[in-house]
RNA sequence: GCCGGGAUGGUGGAAUUGGUAGACACACGGGACUUAAAAUCCCGAGGACGGAAUCGUCCGUGCGGGUUCGACUCCCGCUCCCGGCACCA
């Protein structure tokens, strides 16, 4: 066979119109598939247009997990779709001109030319466009069944509100004090909104972190820390005059009786009845309300409070207690109002210190003292002046406490958590609309299942105002569903993250018209057993598909042992793709485009480089050097076809250097397999294939035996590759005379008995110093590998002269010889 | 401040988890082929010292200690970098 010249866009053309034409890339639901399965996911992309490194990498990773797969025998699923809602579109349409429809529908078409050009072996009959009604039809089925269940609800909130995207964010946008897409200060809002009780699931979320053992550890301590659960108690405290109480949360019931006052947020309804008849504090308040949102600013913030002009009434002893507003205590957590322990809490005590308030020590430490003088005592100890409940160590006394209050109705035991529930309302038009309609009489009436979907008019354009939807008369009216009386629809649409949040489940059944995704299909492939992408999503995204899925599950679409109770069971967060130390981005001009790579050294050579150049979890600094000498190693692997004829002109290889190129290739087998079994270490597999090659470029076969070493060696090299460069296996498997393309042939497996060694390399030492290296028979014990050793110069010279104390050995590998002076 | 992760040649990165540090690649230098260049191929290379040379010795995985026959790997104490959280009561 004469090898022509590697040319990657006349074969990548030709094995991309193969598989499309063999439906390779197709995830089975045939009933009778008895191969195991395996659902591998990347996170798909939203349609900007351009597809950029980042989503290379991260799909190139995920295309050699499936093609892996598939070589292992497995039924894979691999899908792909659109995050297809979102700003840059309306923003697009702002510009253009033109309805953010189309604009999406267009990049989507140029995008998925760009997919398809780098042989990503997709089962494009499932690809799903979240705008599309099909799709978003049953995330607001959904919805409306969260608000029967009391999980979705509308309310007055101070929100954060970002003035460039003319909308409210969830706080898990806000990125220090900015938006997460605009990088812009949110500012504090009053509006009514929808929200999503994610906070009823916070302990599950919390619980279930414990089960993802495929998860990197940071971003499982995100989440903990994202949802932060506190344990403490909740005390009412009487008020002077009054007949309500003022509710408190406090981690430390034990320094109970150390409260020497109280304070509240500016925003808390007690501080506001007070200010109403008290313009002083009226005007501290709304000064309180200009909150700086940036850390830093916050950080310097100056701690300041004025009282109220009311007492608290302490629940044990009676005592009057002043209530202050401060501006440090957040409305927005716990119940916005705190108890103020200054001896024994930081903040209390500088606050105390600065308003000359009194500081009362109840706990000391267990041993030793502590002086007040300087700064609180934050530790654990033992209770003192605290009347009933002197000498108890802090445990023990939070519990005694608890107790206490809790037979007299005063308190109780509390978990507090940080997060709080999603805001799902968007003053947006290009998203999926919230199936509601506002009826005077009826209130906020959900949209019944047969008038679903609430299709988004698309051929809007926004002209950058207010709400597009709202001036959209034809979507506005409509009759209340309940009494059929005229009544105005909601406008707002949702969170985009919604779609992203079930998007997983969707793919298991993309077409189904009878529910939001079939119970079998779910049972088939839920949950995904491996998720690839950027390590930005951490509370986002990956926090919101959690709770989806356990919501979906508690609708009954599915059972813990159809669906799982997580949707994914393994995430690999792949690093970012830099170019000169920084993010790509236009704006420094640093980017490099896919297309420009394809077009030039082929879609293999921009696969393997990305899965070369660094490990996967890390970041990736694109090199231009470094593509051409991905783009070299597949020409010298081309090359590596020459000699399989004409074989090599010398002497033959002897039968020990057919051995070691056997050993080669099956210890190469066993290293990329198990890089593809633990931890995806591609950039290692790959250098071990890279070695494969030039060990096989070294060999020279020139007779039967060498040609079959040498054969079964290109053979397992062109398997191995298939999962990282396929159209390049797939020609080179058709040029050795596989009977189908490469990348349906079979993982190759390692030949235990090509591992075996007959004489094995020990390593000498002396000291613990390496001296020499001796060739002894693979089961040499202790004293021949010794008297081996002693032979060799290298070693007699450090050992003459001196008694030998100690001999370490380490069959296969090492020995080691103590000596001391004699 | 709290919680993670990291620091290895000129560069990206390896090292079976305590057993040959620097695999593989990039960049670099030298050579071959060529009228020349490109492409390709071959050789070299952590640092220092000694030697004409095969080679030998010492040092070397951010810094300082420790454990061990043996430490990039484990322990203690630092420095710096990256990520997350943060008036959270």
């Amino acid at each position: 066979m004469v090898s022509d010249r590697y040319d990657a866009q006349t074969i990548e053309a030709k094995w991309q119109r193969y598989w499309a034409e063999a439906g390779l890339d197709r995830a089975s639901d045939a009933p009778d598939d008895d191969r195991p399965r395996y659902y591998c996911l990347v996170m798909f992309p939203y349609p900007s247009g351009n597809l950029h490194m980042g989503h290379v990498r991260n799909y190139c990773l995920g295309d050699a997990i499936a093609r892996y797969k598939r070589m292992r025998g497995f039924n894979v699923l691999h899908p792909i779709g659109w995050d297809a809602f979102g700003l840059p579109a309306e923003n697009a349409a702002i510009k253009n001109g033109q309805p953010p429809a189309k604009w999406t529908y267009a990049n989507i078409d140029q995008m998925r030319r760009q997919l398809k050009r780098l042989g990503l072996s997709y089962d494009w009959t499932r690809e799903i466009a979240t705008c599309h009604p099909d799709y978003y039809r049953w995330e607001q089925w959904m919805f409306t069944r969260l608000m029967e269940k009391g999980l979705a609800y509308q309310a007055d909130a101070e929100v954060n509100w970002c003035e460039p995207c003319h909308t409210v964010l969830a706080n898990e946008q806000v990125v220090d004090g900015c938006c997460w897409r605009c990088d812009t200060p949110v500012v504090r809002k009053n509006l009514k909104q929808w929200f999503v009780r994610i906070t009823a699931y916070a302990e599950e979320l919390l619980d279930d972190l414990g089960k993802l053992s495929g998860w990197p550890s940071r971003v499982i301590e995100m989440q903990r820390n994202w949802i932060g659960r506190s344990v403490g108690a909740e005390i009412r405290f009487g008020l002077e005059g009054r007949n309500d109480d003022l509710e408190i949360f406090t981690t430390r019931p034990d320094t109970l009786m150390g409260v020497t006052y109280m304070a509240v947020a500016a925003g808390h309804p007690l501080a506001r009845t007070m200010a109403a008849n008290n313009p002083e504090l009226a005007s501290f308040l709304e000064e309180c309300s200009h909150v700086p949102t940036r850390e830093a600013e916050l950080e310097t913030m100056e701690k300041k409070g004025m009282p109220l002009g009311i007492d608290a009434i302490h629940p044990v002893t009676g005592e009057r207690i002043p209530v202050w507003v401060a501006n440090f205590v957040l409305m927005g957590y716990g119940s916005g109002a705190v108890m103020s322990v200054p001896a024994h809490d930081e903040r209390d005590f500088a606050f105390a210190r600065k308003y000359d308030l009194p500081i009362r020590q109840v706990i000391r430490p267990a041993t030793g003292s502590w002086d007040l003088e300087s700064s609180a005592y934050t530790g654990e100890g033992v209770l003192m002046d605290s009347g009933p409940f002197d000498g108890l160590a802090s445990q023990d006394a939070g519990e005694k406490i608890i107790e206490w209050l809790e037979s007299r109705g005063k308190g109780q035991r509390r978990v507090q958590y940080r997060l709080r529930d999603w805001l799902v309302s968007r003053q947006r038009y290009w998203g999926a609309p919230i199936p509601v309609i506002h009826c005077e009489q009826c209130g906020a009436v959900p949209i019944p299942d047969e008038q679903l979907p609430v299709r988004l008019p698309e051929d809007l354009t926004p002209t950058g105002g207010a709400s597009p939807l709202a001036e959209c008369e034809g979507f506005v009216h409509a009759d209340c569903p309940k009494c059929g009386a005229p009544a105005r629809r909601e406008t707002d649409t949702f969170d985009t993250f919604m779609e992203s949040s079930w998007y997983m489940n969707r793919y298991t059944s993309p077409r189904c018209d009878t529910a939001m995704v079939d119970r079998e299909a779910m049972r088939r492939w839920a949950p995904v057993d491996q998720y690839i992408g950027g390590v930005e999503h951490a509370v986002l995204h990956l926090l919101y598909a959690r709770f989806y899925h356990k919501l979906m599950r508690d609708v009954g679409l599915f059972t813990s042992e159809e669906g799982g109770d997580e949707p994914f069971t393994n995430l690999l967060t792949q690093g970012m793709v830099l170019k000169d130390g920084a993010k790509m981005s236009k704006s420094k001009g640093n980017t490099v485009d896919p297309n420009a790579i394809i077009d030039r050294f082929g879609a293999d050579t921009a696969r393997l480089f990305t899965l070369f150049a660094a490990p996967p979890e890390k970041d990736l600094e694109w090199h231009d050097a470094g593509v051409e000498g991905a783009h070299r190693f597949l020409h010298r692997v081309w090359r590596l076809l020459d000699r399989l004829d004409h074989g090599a002109e010398g002497p033959a290889p002897d039968e020990d250097e057919v051995r070691e190129l056997r050993y080669a290739v099956h210890s190469t087998i066993a290293k990329v397999t198990h890089a593809f079994e633990h931890g995806f270490a591609f950039n290692v597999a790959i250098a071990s294939l890279m070695e494969l090659s030039n060990k096989l470029s070294d060999f020279m076969p020139c007779d039967e035996r060498s040609r079959a070493a040498y054969r079964e060696g290109m053979e397992a090299l062109v398997r191995m590759l298939a999962p990282f460069v396929p159209h390049f296996a797939c020609e080179m498997g058709e040029r050795l005379g596989f009977s189908g393309p490469a990348v349906v042939e079979p993982w190759p497996s390692a030949d235990a008995s090509a591992l075996e060694r007959n004489e094995v390399n020990l390593v000498v030492q002396v000291q613990g110093k390496k001296r020499a290296e001796v060739s002894v028979p693979k089961d040499c014990d202790r004293e021949t590998a010794l008297s081996y050793a002693l032979k060799l110069p290298a070693v007699a010279k450090w050992v003459e002269d001196k008694q030998i104390v100690k001999v370490i050995f380490v069959p296969g590998r090492l020995l080691n010889i103590v000596v001391r002076p004699s």
